[in-house]
DNA sequence: CTGAAAGCGCTTACAG
DNA sequence: CTGAAAGCGCTTACAG
């Protein structure tokens, strides 16, 4: 079943030479390195590669120079409001530095990184992405062969493997916990993502609870429940938590849970802040404009993503050293409605 | 500052024929059509490639055959609920045929998409999809001239005059407007985004206003608002709305657009549904979560998303006749609990 | 069923 | 500053 697909009319490198008169490696040059090309010979190649209607083929280029002008993202999903953003800047940066993003989602399993991490091996990435700092052995080693450089981003620690841009999650963890326990709440529920192969999640979690065990408060184990990822999960949950014994508090391990912990108070009748404080991780779009507004420690996704597009593409252009490449984006805490101290 | 990346280990298809003990045209069929090598052969060769942890060079393929398993996917934004089960269906969908998507976002700019297009055309993309049957004509003929088979997705036209997949724009104004005048509805206002290069949101306009045409009803000039893509825009102009001259109604462009609606009312003490009544298209990822749920009518972007998957790919590899590819996805009305019947 | 050889569209030393 | 030529890692007629 399969074709050839013809060239049809598209012009090559040569049909551009002959039409400006040089040779193709001249054309090549004129492209790759200007400043080697004599400013009328240049300008002569531009016209005729523009009336020809040439289109570089970096494929052919990067046989020979190995660049493919592509970058490799590999998120848990594209399907939530949690890396849109992220996603979003860091293409955007990438197409500034005339590099292309080939986008990938693991669906949360780490081993589906395997056949994603070959495919884009295949189509020759001059580097490559990964959310947070949990991977497998094979995938990372596949890529390390192949000297293609990695940046995790998202989540950042000092001691990482790897180089990492992103933000403290021990750090978010910590920051919404102390907030509920200045306001004087004493029974406080958890509502975190399963934190297996997450190290974003599970750092949260340790952050919040470092932040409980050094305010003295004991948290019983039934108050640290496992919740899946989307809002509708968020909200059966909570509903049944309501149902079955209401805290006066519930920090939820991202702002989708969050969300959905909200929309449950509002099923149950039950005000939030009066008599319930709800916070959430990440401040992703529309936290801020829910009713009330979420109490939430943002994420600098835009930053995070331009960033790391600057660095995966400086170090897939100067070879690199892992370690100076690492940075970390600092949080921003937002007390907006939907806290209030406990009376 | 350019450096040249080492192949370091990296074996090639020599070194698997070598190692195998034939030729390298051998390996090369090994890969793309097996069934012309001898069993005994092809598993020699494929023990000698596991062993070495052999990677093809599709991109050095592409050279000889045009194919570079690689197809694009151009979108208006990436960072925003409406897009992102389309996103997350297509490129999973595509890794399951093999191919890999190359992503990149317009931000609801046409003229973006000569540079985004110049871009992907380097990398040899076997096919692209864009979002919305508004484009410049420069991209389209670009794409064309070279043989990359396109699909239109997101929005289903019968007279397009690119192959397209997805639902019928005009139809969902129509449901959702005939759903709110059939409660009794007579002070409505359109909350809808700007239509201009956007002809998901212009056909549902027109398929709005023609079913409040066809009521006989009169919406009055000021009654139709342009509102931006997002919550808090959203929430804005319906606040302002609610206090200067609040309408028993809102159809909203979108469900982002009447999320933000719904908070305005929150944020107003306006409940929903009793004082108004508030009805979005799409059916977003949390839509019917929401309190109240928001009433709808459902795109379905995942289903969408699959098929253009496949479509894309069955055109990339048998050559096309653009029209037998066009598909209608219906959509689904979904009458939840934030509107009701006038009393 | 398998191999030797030409060639895909570029880039890059090497000369000049 | 420019060109002729080798070569990047594959695929594909063409022979055998």
């Amino acid at each position: 079943m399969k074709r050839k697909r013809s060239r049809k009319g598209a012009p090559g490198i040569v049909e551009v030479a002959a039409r400006a008169g040089v040779s193709i490696a001249t054309v090549s040059r004129a492209f790759n390195e200007p400043e080697k090309v004599r400013g009328p010979t240049r300008v002569r190649i531009e016209e005729a590669a523009n009336d020809l209607g040439y289109i570089r083929d970096r494929m052919a280029g990067t046989l020979h120079n190995r660049f493919s002008g592509t970058i490799g993202l590999i998120v848990p999903t594209i399907d939530n409001a949690i890396f849109a953003e992220l996603i979003e800047s860091f293409s955007a940066r990438l197409l500034d530095h005339d590099r292309t993003t080939l986008i990938a989602s693991n669906g949360y399993d780490l081993a589906q990184e395997v056949p994603i991490v070959r495919s884009l091996l295949e189509r020759r990435i001059d580097g490559i992405a990964l959310v947070g700092l949990d991977h497998e052995e094979v995938p990372l080693t596949m890529l390390s062969q192949r000297d293609v450089p990695i940046i995790s981003i998202w989540n950042y620690q000092q001691d990482a493997t790897i180089p990492c841009i992103g933000s403290d999650n021990h750090q978010a963890g910590s920051i919404v916990t102390e907030h509920i326990l200045n306001l004087g709440h004493k029974d406080i529920a958890f509502l975190f993502p399963e934190t297996t192969n997450n190290d974003r999640a599970r750092n949260r979690r340790e952050g919040a609870m470092r932040a409980i065990a050094a305010s003295g408060l004991n948290l019983p184990e039934e108050r640290i429940i496992t919740c899946g990822y989307n809002i509708e999960t968020a909200k059966r949950i909570t509903r049944q938590l309501l149902n079955d014994n209401p805290p006066t508090a519930i920090i939820c391990g991202n702002d989708v849970i969050a969300r959905g912990a909200i929309y449950a108070c509002h099923a149950e009748n039950i005000p939030v802040p009066e008599k319930i404080s709800i916070v959430g991780i990440g401040d992703f779009t529309g936290s801020s404009s829910m009713e009330p507004g979420l109490t939430t420690v943002r994420f600098h996704a835009r930053k995070i993503g331009k960033l790391a597009a600057d660095v995966i593409v400086n170090m897939s252009e100067t070879g690199f050293d892992p370690s100076p490449f690492s940075q970390k984006v600092d949080l921003s805490f937002y007390d907006r409605g939907s806290t209030r101290r406990l009376n």
